[in-house]
DNA sequence: GGCACTTTGTTCCTGCGTTCACAAGCGGCT
DNA sequence: AGCCGCTTGTGAACGCAGGAACAAAGTGCC
């Protein structure tokens, strides 16, 4: 009876949203069909795989042809839950967060903030785009208000948990987590990181295997 | 004969990323011993996996007593190839750049930045931290002098392509890309992508599986 | 109208990652 | 010195993701 299996693995979701970029720049550049050879080429990925990514949402090309553009980057945008505009709002005014706050990319893509914090009354009143840089305590107000439902930390190690919690209290049910520290939140809550340290670490790891140097330098 | 099987999967390395941290925080706090229950939890992990994680480099715990803190840190920043501080470019230096050049996590561990390229003039020679924005065009020079070998890419996604081949060329062996682009670089050079609109994405769509919102909103 | 080519959707299979459960080893107590 | 409890390290099973190969289907051509 459900035309979905409504069970999408993660890692196929996530790919899902490259293809849905992927497809927007093809849109953009006038193309009306693909095949899913090029999809996956251009995003990285086997096409086998991404057919079968695809399949999660009933078949949605046709044989012989391959796929409609437009149809499928809206399928893909109903699908992601794009369609309508994603509230966030974003803890922590620092360097990352101003950088966060001001990346246009956001908006193209279904998420819009509705609000910033800082705990900072340096930072507090500063402007960043359109929106002013409230005090952290106007924050359950803000979220009650615009109905925000997903909250993205940018805040010191140190508070991140506290601002967590502030953030799940208030109703917000995603959160993404920039600050380097894992979080628990409370059921019901997905939390996501970013940990750029991390990215940073695993880079260095591999480099070094490739590279066993100072092994056999004995020469 | 080798001590270590060499080959440690990828999910691990990262996690192992993760126990570094919390380690390096149990450190500060005068901890002197944990246990693979304690140390789990705080990473958010289960203790099996974490033991076998471990296990891949070898015994380095005492049975009964757990693991000793400064020694298992020393013993994981020398497999993740840590010990020496890796040198850095940073191409484009826009809002994310700017915020990550400044970033003081990435200095206490393990990474330095040694250049910051863009190709606007206007921001040519600006400063940020201690080190000047140069031009573009200095890049196969400063890689080779520093001998950098990881590049960071926060250009705009039209260009990304064209620096991700400029520093492989250069002798860039590691490239961490946050352009909204699938980059396709020579075999030896690894790179790893930093999504933020697919995270958001990934977090939309689980709020949306959670709660079917606006199926029965018939109010 | 029929045929052949192209491309999708699916199925099978292989490999990896994760989890559970047990045996081995070490410290502390008696 | 011997025993007990605690914790690590490892072996095996389960589930999942990824990749390759095959069948179905639709289009364009002859």
């Amino acid at each position: 009876m459900q035309p979905r299996p409504r069970t999408i693995p993660e890692a196929t979701v996530a790919r899902l949203a490259v293809y849905l970029r992927v497809l927007a720049t093809l849109a953009d550049g006038g193309r009306s069909t693909v095949s899913s050879g090029e999809l996956a080429s251009a995003a990285g990925v086997n096409p086998a795989g991404l057919r079968k990514d695809l399949s999660h949402l009933g078949p949605c090309g046709v044989r012989g042809v391959g796929y409609d553009v437009a149809l499928l980057r809206d399928r893909l945008t109903r699908v992601l839950g794009v369609e309508r505009a994603h509230g966030c709002v974003l803890v922590g005014i620092g360097n990352l967060g101003s950088a966060l706050a001001d990346y246009a990319g956001f908006g193209t893509r279904g998420f819009e903030f509705v609000g910033l914090f800082d705990a900072s009354p340096a930072r507090i009143g500063q402007r960043i785009g359109s929106l002013q840089v409230r005090a952290l305590d106007e924050l359950e107000d803000v979220v009650a208000a615009t109905g925000a439902s997903i909250g993205v930390l940018t805040t010191p190690a140190e508070v991140a948990q506290r601002v967590c919690d502030r953030l799940a209290a208030a109703g917000v049910r995603s959160i993404l987590n920039f600050a380097p520290v894992t979080l628990t939140a409370p059921a019901g809550v997905d939390v996501r990181k970013v940990d750029l340290s991390v990215e940073l670490q695993v880079l260095a790891f591999l480099g070094q295997q490739r590279v066993p140097a100072g092994v056999g330098e004995s020469a």
